[in-house]
DNA sequence: AGCACGCCGACT
DNA sequence: GTCGGCGTGCTC
């Protein structure tokens, strides 16, 4: 091993190329020492390439012949600071991807290229309005009066400081301490007031206030509607008022403007957004005001766990269960466990928050890793939803939806209230089928059923997106008795709009969103007062607060009781209890209605009888006799080529390639649930042990040998550690 | 992943 | 005669 030297003359650099390694140079003699975490500028193999430099050493473990010398150093300062240095490389190692793509990942787009930083806009103070009064009384003298006339005469950009006489440079810190001067781009916002805590809510917030400082982790579990939000805000405003920072994650970028508004309403900050539908620009400039620590309350999705926090005091996972934390391409990370390992190389509290959190936040918490405070009211003392089974085999139900349901509907309408249809498929109908022959209609390449999009007047396999025109006849015996077997929401759509043509419809999906506008223009489509109709996939579960929502419908919950996924369970349960939340939140109690063939079921018995926690227990239980997450950990090798012989070369290759440790258990090559995607085929090797340690000491060097596989030539392959998704 | 080097087919 | 197919080898 290399020591780290006085005057080391090699360094270890990051580089973008998917290889889990780093790459050593010289520095050449004319070069400074630079510290880790800056940018160079450095050769590699026929063109050159931007890095990070990850330490300095005296000399490499390579021949110093084979060393070339670093082109340039790019940065002054380092642009990650150690502590994010560190825990990228943490996710890198952890999660088995390549240190040189995380860490570039991790910059802004606009500071990957080794372009110099950007100006941040220059920020400007002025007065306040307690400032003014202040000047107005006359109760300074000297260099804080003096200052406070400066300011009033003229807003003053921070880089005049430094030639401001000394005593005003210290007037300014004293007086901003104060609040009679403020930075100009925050005049805007005052704090809004906080509404009294119910006692819940005010004991949550002894309790947090109550740990020792430095790390940890409170999961904070409380039902929809039972003032989680309000909790995270007083908190927030506490760090606030040490001057540190929040960061504070949603787990969809659909939820980013109305937290926004929120935090920045009672916070009376200027809140910075770091999401993907930011330009580069923006993106940039939040990423540095955050590194520069002006960002005081940083707001985004998953990859803003990526943030510098060189002022942290606070990080807030919201929706805490929801599986868009996980990456599903490159780096496959988990952005609530990389804050976690944040939170703790930066010594401070993390909050959770959840009304169903992920089966294994409450492991943790049963465990006593986590804090566990439960909100358990609805805040404003309103009855929560009743939750009622429509058994469909005692009912004919016309496109999906029973007598039942119907009614319920047109008795919600009656009474001018809102309701929402929620079906997981969009679409027609999942199959065309033929009468005559049983003939339906398959995608070519995936073997899968294609689904038929009627009023775009074609099939479409959902799998892999091919189009194709719906045959006037059946291809098989030439029948023209075509029909649509099983619901999509373009066909409930349809027939709710028959049945009820006088209600406002709106169906939200994959489809609708692409083609009419944005998102956010749906809300204003349907009318505040009076009946109206959402119908939809899982998108409508959430933002989208009708006030006057008081029945919602699932039209089928059975696809997540018999799913080969051992999650399916624990993510239907949170989707029902999800969808719940929304129905009732105005003056009105809510209902939800779930149709389904199998109403004996135990989960759904347990789920209505004794809520949530309660089937959690006992799904935790089940997970525990099976030896599955969080009782187990997984690895899945996944691979697609081209050709079946191919896809199994590489996976037996791999399968090879592993030690033969009792600890591990391994798991096929086997194909993968959907074995067939457009013209490749998918198959995937799971890997699974009793201790997380174990498995991973096994599985660092088995990604070294796949990279250098001859078998991996001829495919795409991609390891997950703790897959949300098996396939 | 890129990007070159390296040996075998249909074209000005 | 060559332009170019993608097999394979490497990147400090």
């Amino acid at each position: 091993m290399t020591q780290p030297d006085a005057s080391p003359r090699v360094l270890r650099v990051a580089l973008p190329v998917p290889l889990r390694r780093l790459f050593d140079y010289t520095l050449p003699e004319s070069f400074r020492t630079p510290m880790p975490g800056l940018r160079v500028r450095v050769p590699f193999g026929h063109g050159t390439r931007i890095g990070v430099v990850v330490a300095c050493m005296a000399c490499s473990d390579l021949p110093a012949a084979q060393l070339k010398p670093v082109n340039a150093l790019l940065d002054d300062v380092p642009l990650l600071d150690a502590e994010l240095l560190a825990s990228v490389l943490w996710a890198a190692e952890y999660w088995l991807g390549s240190p040189g793509e995380a860490l570039l990942n991790a910059l802004p787009v606009a500071l990957r290229d080794g372009r110099a930083l950007p100006q941040l806009r220059a920020q400007t103070w002025m007065l306040s309005d307690a400032g003014r009064i202040a000047l107005q009384t006359s109760r300074t003298r000297g260099a804080s009066l003096a200052l406070l006339q400066r300011l009033a005469a003229a807003e003053l950009p921070a880089q005049c400081v430094r030639t401001l006489p000394a005593a005003e440079r210290a007037a300014l810190a004293r007086l901003r301490r104060a609040g009679h001067i403020i930075a100009a781009a925050d005049s805007a916002a005052t704090p809004g007031t906080a509404p009294a805590l119910n006692p819940a809510q005010a004991e949550a917030l002894a309790q947090l206030r109550a740990q020792p400082p430095g790390f940890s982790v409170t999961l904070l579990d409380g039902v929809t509607g039972s003032g989680k939000t309000e909790v995270y805000l007083a908190r927030i405003a506490e760090v606030l008022a040490q001057g540190r920072q929040t960061l504070v994650l949603v787990p969809e970028i659909g939820l980013i403007a109305q937290t926004a508004q929120r935090l920045q309403q009672r916070l009376g900050v200027g809140i910075d957004l770091l999401h993907s539908g930011l330009s580069d620009g923006l993106r940039a400039e939040a990423w540095l005001r955050a590194r520069s620590g002006a960002a005081r309350v940083l707001l985004g999705t998953r990859s803003a766990v990526f943030a510098p926090l060189p002022r942290a005091g606070l990080i807030v996972i919201d929706e805490e269960h929801d599986a868009s934390y996980k990456q599903q391409d490159g780096l496959r990370y988990h952005a609530r466990d990389l804050a976690l390992k944040r939170a703790q190389a930066l010594g401070i509290p993390v909050l959770l928050g959840s009304a169903t959190p992920a089966l294994e936040s409450l492991h943790n918490a049963a465990r006593g890793r986590y804090a566990h405070l439960r909100l358990a009211a609805r805040a404003n003392a309103r009855p929560a939803p009743h939750v009622e089974l429509i058994d469909l085999r005692r009912q004919r139900s016309e496109h999906g939806l029973s007598a039942p349901l119907l009614d319920a509907l047109g008795a919600t309408f009656a009474r001018g209230e809102q309701a929402m249809v929620f079906r997981n498929r969009r679409g027609y109908a999942p199959v065309l089928s033929c009468a005559q022959c049983g003939w339906h209609a398959d995608c070519p390449q995936c073997a899968r059923p294609l689904t038929w999009h009627r009023a775009a007047q074609r099939l479409e396999c959902h799998l892999c997106g091919r189009l194709q025109p719906v045959p006037p006849c059946c291809p098989s015996c030439g029948s023209s008795a075509l029909q649509a077997q099983g619901h999509g929401t373009e066909r409930l759509e349809a027939a709710l709009a028959e049945r009820f043509p006088d209600i406002p419809l709106l169906r939200v999906d994959r489809e609708t969103t692409r083609t009419r506008a944005a998102q956010a223009a749906l809300d204003t489509r349907l009318p505040e007062h009076g009946p109206a109709l959402l119908v939809g996939t899982q998108m409508l579960a959430k933002g989208h607060d009708l006030p006057r929502l008081t029945l919602v419908a699932v039209t089928s919950v059975d696809e997540g009781l018999y799913s080969i996924d051992f999650r399916a369970p624990e993510r239907l349960a949170q989707l029902i209890v999800q969808v719940a939340g929304r129905a009732g939140r105005g003056t009105q109690p809510g209902r939800v209605l779930l149709q389904t063939r199998h109403p004996d079921h135990p989960l759904l018995l347990q789920l209505l009888s004794g809520g949530y926690h309660a089937l959690a227990a006992s799904l935790l239980d089940e997970r525990r006799a099976a030896r599955l997450p969080p009782f187990a950990y997984h690895a899945l090798l996944r691979a697609e080529a081209a050709h079946e012989a191919a896809l199994f070369a590489f996976l037996d290759a791999a399968r090879t390639a592993l030690p033969s440790e009792a600890a591990i258990e391994i798991i096929g090559p086997m194909p993968a649930p959907l074995p067939r995607r457009g013209p490749r085929w998918c198959g995937q090797l799971l890997l699974a042990g009793a201790q997380r340690g174990a498995l991973h000491r096994a599985l660092k060097p088995w990604a070294l040998v796949l990279e250098t596989l001859p078998q991996a030539r001829a495919l795409r392959w991609s390891l997950d550690v703790d897959p949300l998704e098996m396939g």
